[in-house]
DNA sequence: CAACTTCGATCACTTATTGAACTAAGAAGG
DNA sequence: CCTTCTTAGTTCAATAAGTGATCGAAGTTG
């Protein structure tokens, strides 16, 4: 068993550097690759014929002359392998099969509550993911398993700690249990873990070292990315803002409002015997309903509140705001508001807040991208990191010379 | 220039995993090398006759048997080459000569303050550094210099950026500056930074992958190690905490508590015509003063506060303490009592929060540590986390082969 | 002092990577 | 259309880095 794994590709590291280039840069040719990576042409077509050949790369047709002889586009391959990246959501889960390229082959969402226990959630996962399978076949084989959970998880063991809801949910072996159903590498991880994952990789944090996501879902939480890897923290848990308030007090104080007469639109919404979402709040905001505003608006300002420590205590380069209440313009600009007034001069004077540009799947992406790095052992930022900081020549004397 | 640059011995890869072991662990033989860094014993007998020869290493007498012949003690040199390590504190600036084992050769402490504008502060730090350096010539060449200053300043350019006092402190090349001057490599960082780099290499976390350090001075900073790295933030200002309250505050408070007559023993320490001082409230607090007791409680409550969201946002496994206040029982007490109220049960489960036993030098001790990391190429953890990480075999499958 | 154990050095051999030469494929210009 | 120039990708000999096996050195134990 051993051998065969080691003449895998991923396993020196030049494969993994040369593949790490690929899957950041879409199409590039042999000769970029010996460029970008700094690996001498020999090498980086040597093992482009070992990735073409295992079928993690694939020819994608020819660049643009740029005087001479055409370059050969690489790119991950998109048909010899797809990768299952789930979500576990409060309210609902959603699978998504991917490409090694990224490309959203199947999805499916599930309404199922991670208050109906874990049992009933992950048996659905079981199953929509075999429905996922099916109906990829021809991108086969599968090659590992992503999943994102909302809520606390020990990432080296793959099992939940203590979520906030059902006290079933607390140390549900999540990882392995899929890794023997389906025989394939899986890892799990906090939902907003991987929305930072997928922002660092493929979204506003490409080039950015330091970066912070906010989800402002049920509850408020955040994902942080130092130095370009993920911080998960000691027991998993980074990233709890337990102060600040999400839809779920937006939700309560919009119930308030309802029976207090003051919200005309949101009583009417809720004539028709439908639940307050923080969907509706917004909507009604959008359309002129003050009271509704008022209440973004103080929900943002909190948030602002609470960000705005968190800026000058990890100073990143950009803040991704992501989740429903965040889609509307006023609530964002009240977060850059608060924070912009509030913080040092020195952590805001560069700081970029926006809102994700990855929409709904960037938690289900981020779970795709985690496993992707794993199996392809091709994490980028170590890379092209590793790229920036320029050639050995460089370094300083040390002693014995001087 | 250059080909002299890459014969050094930490240009190479293996030569840097085993100096970074020799640095970890004093008196490893090279047979323990070879397995702690699971490099074969050739190798590991080739570059260390490297290392001996370029004056990095040296033998030092022979380990304990285990039953067969004794192993040759290596250690890096105490005696062919220093680094100077500086702190240049609020109030006053502290030069050191440290030998590559981190042994402190030579120390003076300065009396000048920051608000003396950069000029004189970093002329009296040459001239310091120039008696250090005659007082230790027996141990040269100096091989590096690296500072740390109370304030925000730019990792990379090592330039300080908006430091909260005098304002000619903006943008000053320190770094360049000593780089000229002394023909060494030099490095300049933050302050707390640096104390957090000295915890983790050779304070309380050693052993630690997130880290927490709060230094209790005229303000309260924070530094923060992820994943084992130095978290800089984007612009080097991560550890702000604008919020709290350090000892310009105590100081502040304890001035109009002698004024109201609240508190005997400070109204009798400030008769002597003395300034109040931190350390003057610790004291009077230890004798008995009500007052005094009560303040530091506060202060020591409102750092808790703060650090309670901190904790939750960051989840260090150890926050250490350092700075005079913390050097009393109770305020240490106080600030646990309010962290673990307040903070999630999973961050505070397994979380120490402990004082720094480093002392008065964590500063400098960082700062020496930073520029050996740089000279030697042997940055601690980088290493010894490839290590942990296990043998290349245990990899994942990836497809082809499925 | 003979048998055993561990340490450190040496050398032939394997493996990874480079540099230079070579072939392939297109562009530009007469 | 053919020559010349430029860029892309392959091949191969040379080199660098590291391993495993072997051996002498320096200990311990009975």
């Amino acid at each position: 068993m051993d051998e065969d794994l080691d003449a895998l590709p991923a396993s020196s590291p030049s494969s993994a550097a040369i593949l790490a280039v690929v899957r950041h840069t879409g199409g590039v040719s042999r000769a970029d690759l010996a460029t970008l990576t700094g690996l001498s042409k020999a090498i980086v077509s040597e093992r482009v014929r070992w990735l073409v050949g295992s079928g993690l790369v694939e020819e994608t047709g020819a660049n643009a002359s740029t005087g001479g002889r055409r370059g050969t586009a690489l790119s991950l391959s998109r048909s010899r392998g797809v990768v299952v990246a789930a979500e576990v959501a409060m309210t609902h889960l959603q699978v998504t099969v991917f490409s090694f390229a990224h490309e959203l082959l199947w999805e499916e969402r599930v309404p199922v509550s991670m208050w109906q226990g874990p049992e009933l959630v992950l048996d659905e996962l079981e199953r929509a993911t075999e429905r996922g399978l099916a109906a990829t076949e021809a991108h086969h084989p599968l090659c590992g398993i992503g999943v994102g959970i909302a809520g606390p998880v020990e990432f080296e063991t793959g099992r939940t700690i203590h979520p906030p809801v059902h006290p079933d949910w607390h140390d549900q072996p999540v990882r392995d249990r899929l890794q023997q159903r389906f025989g394939v590498p899986a890892r799990v991880d906090n939902e907003v873990n991987l929305m930072a994952l997928a922002e660092r990789t493929v979204g506003h944090g490409r080039n950015v070292r330091d970066l912070l996501v906010i989800k402002v879902g049920s509850f408020v939480g955040a994902g942080l990315i130092s130095n370009g890897q993920l911080h998960r923290g000691a027991q998993g848990s980074a990233g709890s803002l337990v102060t600040s308030q999400g839809s779920a007090y937006l939700v309560e104080q919009a119930t308030l409002l309802v029976g207090s007469g003051r919200s005309p639109l949101l009583a009417e919404a809720t004539r028709e015997g439908q639940e307050i979402t923080a969907r509706m709040v917004v909507d009604a905001a959008r359309r002129g309903d003050e009271a509704s505003r008022e209440l973004l608006d103080k929900a943002a300002e909190s948030i602002g509140q609470v960000l705005s420590v968190l800026v000058d205590f990890f100073n990143p380069a950009i803040v991704v705001v992501a989740g429903r209440p965040a889609d509307g313009n006023d609530f964002l600009a009240r977060i850059r508001e608060t924070v912009y007034g509030r913080s040092l001069a020195l952590a805001t004077r560069d700081l970029r807040i926006v809102p994700s540009e990855l929409g709904d799947e960037s938690a289900s992406l981020g779970a795709a991208i985690m496993i992707l790095d794993e199996i392809t052992g091709a994490d980028l930022l170590t890379h092209t990191a590793r790229r920036l900081s320029g050639p050995r020549g460089t370094q300083q004397p040390v002693p014995g010379r001087h």
